[in-house]
DNA sequence: CATAGAAATATTGGATCCAATATACAATCT
DNA sequence: AGATTGTATATTGGATCCAATATTTCTATG
């Protein structure tokens, strides 16, 4: 008997298909901040019932993607200033740390691949695609870490500011100094200087927040 | 017109009652690890449908607490030795920074309630209860911070150990040590020594978690 | 014409029903 | 007997229906 084995657990239920889709959707600022989501509207968007965009819908906000209220339905959450540089701090806290504990464990492979992400990141030039790219190169780093629980969080602390850092990056100039940071946080890990990896991705996350509140402070008065 | 004010959102959805009551149920350790969570039994014992059970479920298992599969349903989950010491790692990190940022705003008020917690901690019997009073004990003191975001994660990093350190506790003699270091983290707190503070209580999870390695090695060897 | 109250509509949370599938067990075959 | 197949049961994910309530529209009245 000769055939090829296929994974059959590939049908992920509905409510894991649009928990990906939303949140994707929001982390990419393709759902505006305050924006209404109503159940039956995306129930028939992807051709379900109510009950699986509510457990979405759920996951959502236990994430703090969304807020939700009885009888008026859910809406995509906004951060004010503040908790946006709180999340930004702690990010600075947890990925400068992630990052001390990845050094001593990369290995030639896993260099390559961040080096590659970060050429990519350098030479892309549709902003759509910076944040997708930017995420691929710390986590390609980050992994080296063994981790996971980090890991995860990070990238939820990430999720909820993701949004407001594409609007920056695409309607600033902040990209040129992030690519400056990239390299150096690369060139720190491949002389295997822990530190300043850790130094310069702490430095890179709070010269990021900063921009962004400045940034944010004069679109919001 | 007088009347007495109340908040009518007093009522909370059955989704939350019953996930509220699961959570406590798993890190309270009243729901064993790889116990079987029916859908339908749950259901029967808040009186309700399925429908809100699932939802419950579904936080559950983003928090980390259960794990389901199709067909087979919820178990609570168990965490591997590895994962274990990743959380208790994540914690010194995570809470020794809080703890550094709440000594400047700790006001007499709150630090005469973190006293109080730290007493009865020192007087309460009833081991049942010290887990509960442990929480307060830390949180009273981690609210100085005031980074609600922070002590989000805080509060699911601990419930994800929290009936493992409880079983340890109860079943060893730790509770002599982590009553001393209570006194000499509250101590450093009203000498508003902040690295002091923060230092003991990285050791103080640190500490907490190195026996429970070793006592969970013990146990389930 | 503006406004208060009433009716209609929209929308959510939950109950009940249905389809899909895993597991346990009985029946059958070698 | 042991392995294999078929069937009954248990259990989950999803669809549809219902009740509660917020919001909007309409109507009547001063």
């Amino acid at each position: 008997m000769k055939l090829e084995a296929v994974d059959v657990r590939q049908s992920a239920s509905a409510a894991d298909i649009v928990y990906e889709a939303l949140r994707k959707a929001i982390i990419e600022g393709d759902l505006a901040e305050g924006e209404n989501l109503r159940q039956d509207h995306i129930a028939q968007m992807f051709n379900t019932s109510r009950i699986p965009v509510r457990e979405a819908l759920s996951r959502l906000e236990q994430h703090g993607l969304i807020t939700t209220e009885r009888y008026k339905g859910a809406v995509v959450a906004g951060l004010s200033i503040e908790e946006i540089e709180e999340i930004f701090e702690f990010r600075a806290l947890i990925e400068a740390e992630v990052i001390r504990l990845a050094v001593p464990n990369l290995d030639r492979r896993t260099l390559d691949l961040a080096r590659r992400h970060c050429e990519a990141f350098e030479q892309e030039e549709n902003a759509d695609h910076w944040g997708e790219i930017n995420r691929n190169f710390h986590y390609s780093l980050y992994e080296g870490a063994r981790r996971p629980y980090y890991l995860q969080i990070v990238r939820a602390s990430l999720d909820r500011i993701d949004r407001y850092l594409r609007a920056q990056l695409t309607l600033t100039s902040g990209i040129a100094r992030a690519r400056r940071e990239h390299k150096a946080i690369l060139d720190a890990c491949i002389a295997r200087d822990a530190e300043r990896a850790s130094a310069l991705t702490r430095d890179h996350i709070i010269d990021a927040g900063r921009s962004l509140i400045v940034f944010l402070r004069e679109q919001r008065a």
